[in-house]
RNA sequence: GGAGGGAUGCCCGAGCUGGCCAAUGGGAGCAGACUGUAAAUCUGCCGGCGAAUGCCUACGGGGGUUCGAAUCCUCCUCCCUCCA
């Protein structure tokens, strides 16, 4: 491959890169590159969304460059005041080392982890002292830190920001310092963190790092993007049943964006997929399926996504029931005369969160019992081993007494 | 340091001339209908316990006034704006 045909491979995907010229001389110097990626250590569990700048993390791999994730241990240690009303909860070390444990784990699904340099940043940002970091402080400025969205809209909102919110962009640009990084990659909304980090190369007479950033992938509500607190998530360690069922929930409108981002075929396949469901060629249902399957065959294998569209085609298409449903146990104590309180049946199953909740969903009809319909609160419904308790749509237990 | 404004349920946000406030409205969420477990739409629910007319907990925290307080007083904590 030509330096051009590498880049075209490496970010043609990109959102932005700042700049295309400065990789490619970069490629065109023939050595392994340092491609510089920030892991979160507070929340290990990696979902779709990251698996997108990873994915391409992966291609620089493929091509011989060397990828360093960065444990942001120091800062993780530290607490993070960000956002508004929810202090990041400080971590220990042990939490810092199971959760990079975690993540390396599940990244590994997708990059060849061995040959990852991981680095934790309190190596060198322990070391920096208060006065190293006003030396770094020093080369920033205030209205430039301003420019940033977040905290323009902040400012303007009557939010509070933190100096050390102000510090973050800072350290971080700092780690590109200290791993020597050539290019830094992750999502959109870190643009800006990335292109400080440009700059605090600069002012310690390295080279600058070339920024590149991917589009945010959605969530599965379609609107907010991909995240763990807002539950729209996808978690790449999910059993296959789940990834598959979440995935098809996912609203029509955001398939080709989910192609684009998650599968090989690229934007441009993305688009044909796009326009065949448009002109009525292909069903969205058959390309959510597609998709569900090709992710699950990814992170768990061909044959699980199989059955997992199996199992789904079954429980949702045909209304049959799941094929594997958690078990309740009974005692046979508490029944009387072999029955129990609806309520308290509903709720003890994990279908409801509290009594109240339970009467909620008996009232609304969402309570089942063996394909029969309770709607009466006061029920003492009979059970025996065997039955099954329906719950919603989705929420289905087997009832075994003993 | 000075002046002013604010803190309400998962989030945003009314109420704040005391009882009709478990607290208007929106969002999120959940259930039902319709479907392709999609989206959109419509309906309902949306603190807990209870068969219930009921009870308990709740409007930043403590104390107080009152028959009765989210609403009044007081102290405290936190936040915001402006001036310095």
């Amino acid at each position: 491959m030509t330096p051009e045909q590498q880049l075209e491979h490496l970010v043609g995907d990109a959102s932005e890169v700042h700049s295309r010229e400065e990789l490619l001389d970069r490629l065109k110097l023939g050595r392994p590159l340092r491609i510089k990626y920030g892991a979160d250590p507070s929340a290990p569990d990696l979902h779709l969304g990251h698996s997108v700048p990873m994915m391409r993390l992966r291609r620089f791999q493929d091509m011989g460059h060397k990828v360093i994730f960065i444990i942001g241990d120091f800062t993780g240690r530290i607490g993070d005041p960000s956002g508004r009303s929810k202090t990041r909860p400080m971590l220990s070390s042990e939490d810092i080392e199971r959760n990079a444990a975690t993540f390396a784990e599940q990244a590994g699904k997708i990059l060849d982890i061995d040959a990852c340099e991981i680095r934790y940043n309190s190596e060198w940002l322990d070391n920096l002292g208060s006065r190293g970091l006003i030396e770094l402080a020093a080369r920033y400025t205030v209205a430039r830190m301003l420019e940033r969205d977040d905290f323009a809209t902040r400012m303007r909102s009557e939010t509070p920001i933190s100096i050390v919110e102000f510090l973050y962009p800072l350290v971080q640009a700092y780690d590109s310092v200290a791993v020597e990084a050539d290019v830094e990659v992750g999502g959109t909304d870190q643009l800006f963190n990335f292109l400080v980090g440009r700059d605090i190369m600069r002012a310690y007479g390295m080279a600058p790092q070339v920024a590149a950033t991917w589009t945010l992938l959605v969530g599965t509500d379609g609107t907010e993007k991909m995240s763990k607190s807002l539950g729209n998530y996808v978690g790449i360690a999910e059993p296959p049943g789940e990834m598959f069922g979440k995935l098809m929930s996912i609203p029509d409108v955001v398939l080709p964006h989910y192609y684009a981002l998650l599968t090989d075929v690229g934007f441009d396949g993305a688009e044909q997929i796009e326009r065949q469901m448009q002109s009525g060629e292909l069903h969205p249902m058959e390309a959510k399926k597609r998709l569900a399957s090709t992710i699950v065959a990814r992170y768990h294998d061909p044959d699980a996504a199989r059955r997992a569209q199996e199992e789904f085609e079954a429980v949702f298409s045909k209304g049959e029931l799941p094929s594997d449903m958690p078990e309740h146990r009974i005692r046979r104590s508490d029944l009387e005369d072999g029955r129990i309180w609806i309520v308290k049946l509903v709720a003890d199953c994990g279908g409801a969160s509290s009594n109240s909740e339970a009467r909620r969903l008996i009232r609304q009809g969402g309570v089942r019992l063996n394909d029969q319909r309770i709607q009466d609160e006061t029920a003492n419904v009979e059970v025996n081993g065997g039955d099954v308790l329906q719950v919603g749509r989705r929420h289905f237990a087997k009832i075994v007494v003993e």
